[in-house]
DNA sequence: TCTGTTTGATTTAAATTAACACAAACCCCG
DNA sequence: CGGGGTTTGTGTTAATTTAAATCAAACAGA
């Protein structure tokens, strides 16, 4: 059973992209025991110094490169069996980010040996109660775009009409109506409108916009972002 | 700055009940520093062969012997200086009980002076970051409201539609529509009507309802009860 | 200049929400 | 036992929001 006198405290980030018109998570797989050769969602210690975002922030750095993204708190999970002889109790975020930023020069740690972006429809074998925090993380994050306007998290700075309802129907999965949709995000007054255009393709060119920031983070709920 | 080594894990339970037509929150005045005389969340260390939710159950239990209660996580808040002198981290609960199932038998805790409803608008000095966990638990229960059916766990079995509104009422702090309240509730199809009526009052009697048990378990989101 | 593909706009129906007033039931009291 | 006081219980209409559906305009490439 437990081993250890004390609790030890970690985050655990699940970390969405659109990668291929699909919604997809950076796993990685253990090279150690246990849950050997199993997927895990990125993880590591809190320190004694720092926060939890501070921590969530760090570890995604760590493991990514990347700066700079829309990070969430979740949950907290702390079944006493959760983690073979510890007690481990980890505080779950999710974190937004664009899969360009990222290139996976497939990291040389040592008890990782792979990192990887998966379909959230097509998961391998989860270590721990990961699959639990993820999918407790695919519904939060389902509830979040409803009503707050993180898609552009995944979007380029500009981006047109088009590109945003994709990323909204990709993780909603479902199909939205084009007129409807950009009466909506245009009524909403969180865009801005720009004079410039895409160009470079054999169709009509669409306008680009982008999200302004004032109104952003005045919706923004418990972000953990500079 | 910080001494110890390790973290240590709490729950604190923001209790909310509904006494004399206000939201009130139970605090406990602490008789030792850090923060002595101030009012606190009761809350407690997380013991390495529970898991949170039954942790927060029993801490709930220890101050209010009060069992069978609505409790939800909220949030867990990390900051390495929240709490002087050491490292606490703590999982942020909060709980509905009807003010009538708890005699304050103002307890004896050797370090506890005294334990008391506090309306949430007219609050005394909180300790630690007490007052943040509040403030994000009051937003939560409002929010919960909305969408789910919790009122219930405020009243009594059986009660009047009246009753319900007034509820709803004292918690968002808003007046609603008699006419429009009602037509939503039963159109939601989770109350049950009975023959009975309230009496013993020089009015007209009020038909009683209930909660129909099975579509509220349906649709509970992250409940720890029994 | 014609073809193919994507953008961009508007009207109508359906559903939901908001506003609003008065009769019925009961107890109490004279 | 009848009238006054207080609370319950109910339905319609207007306003707003959401859902559904079609076609011309812009461009590149052939």
């Amino acid at each position: 059973m437990l081993e250890s006198k004390t609790h030890e405290v970690t985050v655990d980030i699940v970390i969405f992209t659109i990668r291929k018109k699909k919604l997809e998570v950076l796993l990685i797989q253990r090279g150690q025991e246990p849950y050997k050769d199993k997927w895990a969602i990125p993880g590591g210690f809190v320190r004694l110094s720092e926060n939890l975002d501070e921590a969530a922030k760090r570890v995604l750095y760590e493991k990514t490169h990347v700066k700079d993204v829309y990070l969430e708190q979740l949950y907290t999970f702390g079944d006493p069996y959760r983690y073979p002889n510890a007690r481990v109790i980890t505080v779950s975020y999710f974190a937004l980010i664009r899969s360009d930023d990222l290139k996976l020069e497939s990291e040389q740690g040592l008890n990782i040996q792979q990192i990887n972006w998966h379909s959230i429809y097509s998961l391998p074998e989860l270590a721990f109660d990961h699959k639990e925090i993820l999918d407790y993380a695919i519904k939060r994050l389902r509830e979040r775009l409803e009503y707050t306007p993180i898609a552009h998290q995944l979007l380029p700075k500009k981006f047109t009409l088009t590109q945003l309802q994709k990323t909204y129907e990709v993780i909603l999965n479902t199909d939205l109506d084009k007129r409807n949709f950009r009466k909506k995000m245009i009524s909403l007054g969180i865009l801005n409108e720009y004079e410039e255009f895409t160009k470079a393709s054999s169709k009509r060119p669409a306008r680009l916009y982008d999200f302004n920031e004032e109104t952003i983070n005045s919706q923004s709920g418990f972000v953990a972002d500079n």
